[in-house]
RNA sequence: GCUCCCUUCGUCUAUCGGUUAGGACGCGAGAUUUUCAAUCUUGAAAGACGGGUUCGACUCCCGUAGGGAGCGCCA
C-alpha cells in the first residue's frame, strides 16, 4: 500500500477541541479530540483546546481539570493554553454590536414567556390541523415582530436580546467531510440570539467568534452540531469571514444502540484508566469505531498518523463494545514490554479501590517478585487489574484461603503428595523454575502420578486457586521459603 | 410533529456495478498443555423490506420499515 508523508508541509491546518466543562471528558469527546489530533498530526497543523465555559452554573474548575487529565492520559497532547470561552465574553459582545450596525442583527424586546408562548400556539395549532387530518402545517419557529419594528417602539424598561437577521429565503449549504453536502431551508431556519438580554453571548456566536480568531481552519465535532453548523454558517457570512471547512463525525451508541448511558460505556476516560486499559489500546479501539484502513484491525499510532483522513470517517453511529476493547487492550499489554506495565500498574494504584494495600505490598518486598511474574501475567490478562488480581497471590497471606475449587483439589491423596513433596524439596540446591520441574517431575515418574495431578494441587496450595501462572515459575517466584511454608500449610 | 442523517455476519467494518461478500471481536470445534491463557488450524454467522435502472446491483434511483440527531435568552 502506498504510504503519503506523515506531515506534508504548511499546510496550515489548525483543529480544535472544544468541550464544555459539565463533567468529565466522556468517551465520545475522546473520540472527537482523537479525530481532531490525528488530523492536526496527519497535516502537521495545530491541535487547539478551548473550554466552552461560559455557562457559569454548569461549569466547575474540577471539571476542567478532569478534561485536561483525560487528554494527557490519553496521550493528546494540545498546542498552546487552553483557551477559556467565557474569558473573551468582550470579544463576542464587541461582535454582536458589529453585527447590529452593520444591519446584519437587530434588538428584540420580546420576553422569553412570550416567545414560549408563541411556539406553544403553534404547535397546538399544528395539533389540531393534525386531528381534523390536515397536512399544512407551519414550522414552529418564533419569528421576532421586532425584526421589522422601529426601534422607537421599543418598549421602555424591557431588556433586548440580539438577534441574528438571517435569511429568509434560499438555503443555507454546509459541505462536509462526513456527511457530504446537507442543504438546509433557510425558512427553518429562525433567528437565533447571539446575544442574551442579560448581555451574555450565547454559544453559536461565541463558538464563531472563537473559532475565527484561533484561526481554525477543520471543526471537527458530533453530528449533533451539524444543524448549527448551518447557523454559524450564517453568522460567518454576516460577518463576512471565511466559513471552516466542517466535519460532522457520528456518535457513539450503547450496545443496545441507543444512546450511550452511564451504565455502557459513556463513561469518562479516567474510568477506562481505572479499568486498567492502556492509552494506545483506547486509541487504537476509538479510532476504529467508524473509520478503517482496509483490513487493518492493529494500527500503531504513527501508522495512524499516516493514514488517517477525515473523508474516511463512516456516517453510520457505532456501538460501544466492551468485549472487543478488552481484546485489543489484551493485544496491546502482551506487546509492551514488562518495565512499563510495571510503571503503568504503579501510577495506576492511586485510582483503584485498595490501590494503597498492593502499593504498600509492592513496596515491602513484592516489587520484583511482580516483576518477574510480569511475562507470565501479562500473557493472560487483558487489562492492568487482570495483572493485579493474577498477582494477588504474591501478597497474600500465609495460610492462604482457597477458593471453592481450589478447595476441592487439596483432597487425601494431594495432601499426602505435598507432604512428600515439601520434604523432597527441603534441601533443594537450585530454586529455579527448570529445576524444579525436574523434581516434581521425578516425584511424578516415582510415584507413577500424571503431572497434572501434582501440579494442581501444588497451584491450589501455593496460590489458592485453580489457576495461574504456570507453578514452577510461581514457586520459582515465591521463593524457596515461603513456598515450602505454603505447601506444608496444605500438606496433610 | 417538522428538518436532517443512517441501515453488510450478534458487534466494528472491507467492498467504491461483475468477489465462493473479506477481516476483526465474540461464539463453536480441534491442536498444544501442569491450570488458565497465549498461539495455530477450523466452523457457524450478513447485504432491513419492496420496487425500479442495468447484460449484471450490497454497490445507483424511488418508496416502506426501523434507528439516530436537531428543533432553547443550554452547550
Amino acid at each position: 500500500m502506498s504510504q503519503k508523508p506523515a506531515a506534508e508541509k504548511s499546510t496550515g491546518v489548525v483543529v480544535r477541541f472544544a468541550p464544555s466543562p459539565t463533567g468529565y471528558l466522556h468517551i465520545g469527546g475522546a473520540r472527537t479530540a482523537l479525530f481532531n489530533w490525528l488530523y492536526a498530526q496527519r497535516y502537521g497543523g495545530r491541535f487547539l483546546l478551548r473550554i466552552e465555559d461560559t455557562d457559569r452554573e454548569r461549569n466547575s474548575p474540577e471539571a476542567v481539570a478532569a478534561i485536561l487529565d483525560g487528554l494527557t492520559w490519553l496521550g493528546l497532547d494540545w498546542d498552546g493554553e487552553a483557551v477559556s470561552q467565557f474569558a473573551r465574553a468582550d470579544r463576542h459582545r464587541a461582535i454582536a454590536e458589529a453585527m447590529l450596525a452593520s444591519g446584519h442583527a437587530y434588538r428584540c424586546y420580546s420576553p422569553p414567556a412570550e416567545i414560549e408562548a408563541a411556539r406553544d400556539a403553534v404547535k397546538a395549532e399544528n395539533a389540531s390541523r393534525k386531528t381534523q387530518g390536515r397536512t399544512d402545517f407551519q414550522p414552529e419557529l418564533f419569528l421576532s415582530p421586532w425584526r421589522d419594528r422601529p426601534a422607537s417602539e421599543a418598549p421602555a424598561g424591557v431588556p433586548p436580546a440580539i438577534r441574528l437577521k438571517a435569511p429568509r429565503d434560499g438555503s443555507t449549504r454546509v459541505d462536509d467531510h462526513v456527511q457530504g453536502t446537507v442543504t438546509f431551508p433557510n425558512k427553518d431556519l429562525d433567528d437565533l440570539i447571539i446575544l442574551r438580554s442579560d448581555g451574555n453571548p450565547t454559544y453559536n456566536l461565541a463558538v464563531v467568534v472563537d473559532d475565527h480568531d484561533m484561526g481554525v481552519t477543520h471543526v471537527v465535532r458530533g453530528v449533533d452540531h451539524l444543524t448549527n453548523a448551518a447557523r454559524q454558517t450564517q453568522i460567518y457570512e454576516a460577518m463576512g469571514w471565511a466559513v471552516p471547512e466542517w466535519a460532522h463525525v457520528p456518535l457513539i451508541h450503547g450496545p443496545d444502540g441507543a444512546k450511550l448511558s452511564k451504565r455502557h460505556g459513556a463513561l469518562g476516560v479516567e474510568a477506562y484508566r481505572a479499568m486498567g486499559y492502556l492509552p494506545a489500546a483506547l486509541r487504537n479501539y476509538l479510532v476504529r469505531l467508524g473509520w478503517s484502513h482496509g483490513d487493518d484491525e492493529i494500527i500503531s499510532t504513527p501508522q495512524l498518523i499516516a493514514w488517517f483522513d477525515l473523508d474516511g470517517i463512516g456516517k453510520s453511529a457505532a456501538r460501544f463494545d466492551f468485549a472487543k476493547l478488552e481484546s485489543l487492550n489484551g493485544h496491546y499489554i502482551r506487546t509492551t514490554p514488562d518495565d512499563e506495565l510495571f510503571d503503568r500498574i504503579t501510577q495506576l494504584l492511586p485510582y483503584i479501590p485498595r490501590g494503597n494495600e498492593v502499593a504498600n505490598a509492592l513496596a515491602s518486598g513484592a516489587g520484583p517478585k511482580l516483576r518477574a511474574l510480569m511475562p507470565a501475567l501479562k500473557e493472560r490478562a487483558k487489562t492492568l487489574i487482570d495483572i493485579l488480581d493474577g498477582a494477588a497471590f504474591l501478597w497474600a497471606e500465609r495460610p492462604l484461603a482457597l477458593d471453592e475449587k481450589a478447595g476441592k483439589l487439596i483432597d487425601a491423596p494431594a495432601r499426602a503428595a505435598l507432604g512428600d513433596l515439601a520434604a523432597a524439596l527441603a534441601g533443594a540446591q537450585e530454586w529455579t523454575p527448570a529445576a524444579l520441574e525436574a523434581k516434581v517431575r521425578a516425584y511424578a515418574e516415582e510415584t507413577g502420578v500424571k503431572l497434572g495431578k501434582i501440579a494442581q494441587p501444588l497451584r491450589a496450595a501455593l496460590t489458592g486457586s485453580s489457576v495461574s501462572p504456570p507453578v514452577f515459575d510461581v514457586m520459582a517466584v515465591l521463593g524457596q521459603a515461603e513456598a515450602l511454608a505454603r505447601i506444608k500449610d496444605q500438606a496433610g
